[in-house]
RNA sequence: GGUCCCAUAGCUCAGUUGGAUAGAGCAUCUUCCUUCUAAGAAGGCGGUCGUUGGUUCGAAUCCAACUGGGAUCACCA
């Protein structure tokens, strides 16, 4: 059973029999809206008569007076009331909270079958392959990761994929400072093995160094008083970069060769990143096998008269209409631009997939590209276009700016993994106090890698995606407060108790019956929060995906975990004596250390049986 | 200049569809471990919800204008 649900209907009920046979106009029901009673008031949940004073012309707290005595003598549910102005407080039974408990637990062990929902595809990640991931990437891919999974938990069938950036002036740059900076003294040239570097790593070296050669000459071509932009095109190494792009879209086979050993290399070592950060996609698409698409969709637009061509042959939309301005789809020279690619990539992720929902996680400094590019596919009646989203997220600042590659400032993704892990351990040396000490050191470094990369990915994923944040690297691995430790501190609390109750031979999975509540032992505060807060599980599980934020799941398992705590620290569970109290304990442990374990897991986050 | 996003406690952030005296965490100050995990709990301190108007029984929330911050408006991706 539903509490909230119950309770809504039967104040549906009690405005109902009250008021519909009254002389004046029945009032409309309306939707009946609940809000948590504020601590300082009794009661669990609180009805607000304010918009049923102008259709039933009465005060308001005479009204909330009148539902309230009807409540009380009709309705199980209800124990008391107190009404404050217009606010009905409502005090629930004890055994609507134990029923409440029983029903959720049963629910909780039914397996739930998501054979065939309806398909969405959530696109993350989508890196370049000239340089490593990093902390920008980390904030996507977690969301990206998260958002499947409560997709996928809410029945949708979800198609992880990745578009990889594998072409472009960007990787001729590293290929091009590999060919000549790449040779070692022995001639041969620099390997990942041989450099002892993950082959990202190596590739965003090569990056670097065809950066600094590009400043070099720049500088020196501004010495010799070119202007800088004009430097920037004219220097050699671009040109060469440049006629390296040209030679790979010819398909110059030994410039192919050279580009798909770095990317090999540059794969390998996103897969161990992906790896490390328990991230895995359904399917992977190649920008170098995409980037000719879309320009079949120009044909058909210019066909149905939706873009229309300009002398020099380029090929625009009028997006005026929209609020968005004319933009080009297809250059005068009939090469593709970005969204010239994106329209037929778009097209042959529906065609493999029919997704009818489609996701975009991209950072926000592409809003008006996704505008654009929703906006086209509307226009050319794409019956998917409606179901498109761009996931929006805002980027992340360090405590001393923006980050910025040309600085020097980017927080490396494998560097920070490793060194959340790291602080983790160091943590436990302090906090841990013996209760690890029959871990062997592999187990302690699975902890610690699952308690460091908890703290980074709850950091990242507590906060509103559409928001810029602020990413403080000592609160990132904090294992205090408002953090992902301490609700995978909680579970091991929880884990513990029961392992305890097992031993005693006490089981877990049973149901509990009223005499754990008896009228002269009635359940204790904390047990009612924490059974309300179980109640709206599936409420936070809907609205998260709804609007595809993780935010709320990460919220709601936060006010459970606290919520169970203070129960913890107020009442005994295996000392009780009374043995319905204590096996009403163990259920709700159980119930707890469950709905923690399986929303964690909905933010990717894995939780220790002992920590 | 046009468009879009953001602004809540010293700091980092919550705040469903408008509801009571706006909530957490960090920091700081007090308490509480011979008892189920103190990586914990209880309490104190801390706010003109950027500003000004408007809508209404009621606005952090909706509307308008303004201020501050960011992004974008490329035949770059």
């Amino acid at each position: 059973m539903d509490l909230q649900a119950d309770l809504t209907r039967a104040i549906q009920q009690a405005i109902q029999s009250l008021y519909t046979d009254s002389s004046t106009a029945a009032p409309e029901p309306g939707p009946v809206l609940l809000q948590p009673t504020k601590k300082e008031f009794a009661g669990a949940f609180t009805y607000v008569t304010f918009p049923l004073t102008k259709p039933l012309r009465l005060a308001p707290a005479e009204i909330g007076q009148r539902l309230g005595t009807w409540l009380v003598a009709n309705s199980p549910l209800v124990s008391a009331f107190n009404v404050v102005q217009g606010f009905l407080n409502i005090s629930l039974s004890d055994s609507a909270y134990i029923q409440s408990l029983n029903g959720f637990m049963a629910k909780q062990q039914q397996r739930v079958e998501t054979t065939d929902g309806e398909r969405v595809m959530v696109e993350f990640s989508s890196p370049n392959t000239n340089k490593p991931l990093h902390l920008g990437h980390l904030r996507n891919i977690f969301l990206g990761d998260s958002v499947s999974r409560i997709l996928a938990e809410n029945g949708y069938t979800v198609t992880k994929t990745c578009l990889v950036n594998d072409r472009g002036i960007h990787i001729c740059k590293s290929m091009l400072a590999y060919q000549k900076f790449g040779q070692q003294p022995d001639g041969t040239f620099e390997t990942p093995q041989s450099a002892g570097l993950k082959g990202d790593h190596l590739i965003g070296k090569y990056y670097v160094l065809f950066d600094k050669a590009l400043k070099a000459k720049i500088a020196e071509l501004v010495a010799g008083g070119m202007a800088e932009d004009e430097a920037a095109k004219k220097a050699p190494v671009m040109q060469q970069a440049q006629e390296m792009l040209r030679k790979w879209e010819q398909g110059d086979a030994e410039t192919v060769a050279l580009w798909e050993q770095l990317n090999a290399w540059v794969y390998a070592g996103f897969a161990e990143t992906y790896q490390k950060a328990g991230i895995s996609f359904d399917k992977t698409y190649y920008e170098s096998q995409t980037y000719l698409l879309g320009k079949d969709v120009v044909e058909e637009g210019l066909a149905k008269g939706v873009f229309y061509q300009k002398e020099d042959k380029s090929v625009w939309i009028d997006l005026t209409a929209e609020g968005l301005d004319h933009k080009l789809v297809l250059r005068g020279d009939g090469t593709s631009v970005y969204i010239t690619q994106d329209l037929g990539t778009t097209d042959l992720k529906f065609s493999d997939y029919h997704s009818t929902r489609s996701l975009w996680v991209v950072g926000n400094e592409q809003d008006y590209h996704f505008k654009v590019l929703f906006a086209i596919m509307k226009r050319l009646g794409r019956p998917y276009a409606d179901g498109c989203y761009h996931l929006s997220y805002g980027m992340v600042d360090l405590p001393t700016g923006k980050m910025k590659s040309r600085e020097g400032t980017v927080v490396d993704a494998d560097d920070l993994i490793d060194e959340v892990a790291a602080v983790a351990a160091q943590a436990a040396d302090e906090a841990a106090k013996g209760k690890l000490d029959e871990f062997t050191e592999v187990e302690k470094k699975d902890l610690f890698r699952m308690i460091g990369l908890g703290a980074l990915k709850y950091y990242l994923l507590k906060v509103d995606p559409q928001k810029r944040m602020l990413f403080n690297p000592e609160e990132s691995v904090d294992v205090h407060g408002h953090t992902g430790p301490f609700i995978q501190y909680v579970y091991a609390r929880i884990r513990s108790v029961l392992r305890k109750a097992e031993e005693s031979g006490l089981v877990t999975n049973g149901t509990a019956d009223e005499t754990a509540a008896p009228a002269d032992h009635p359940l204790h505060e904390t047990e009612r929060d924490v059974i309300l807060i179980l109640g709206q599980y599936a409420q936070a599980l809907a609205l998260a995906g709804r609007d595809y934020a993780p935010s709320y799941m990460a919220q709601y398992v936060y006010d459970l975990a606290k919520a169970y705590n203070r129960l913890f620290a107020e009442v005994s569970i295996l000392s009780e004596p009374d043995a319905a109290k204590t096996q009403l304990r163990l259920n709700l442990s159980a119930a707890v250390g469950e709905t923690i374990r399986k929303g964690m897991g909905l933010l990717g986050i894995e939780v220790p049986e002992k920590m």
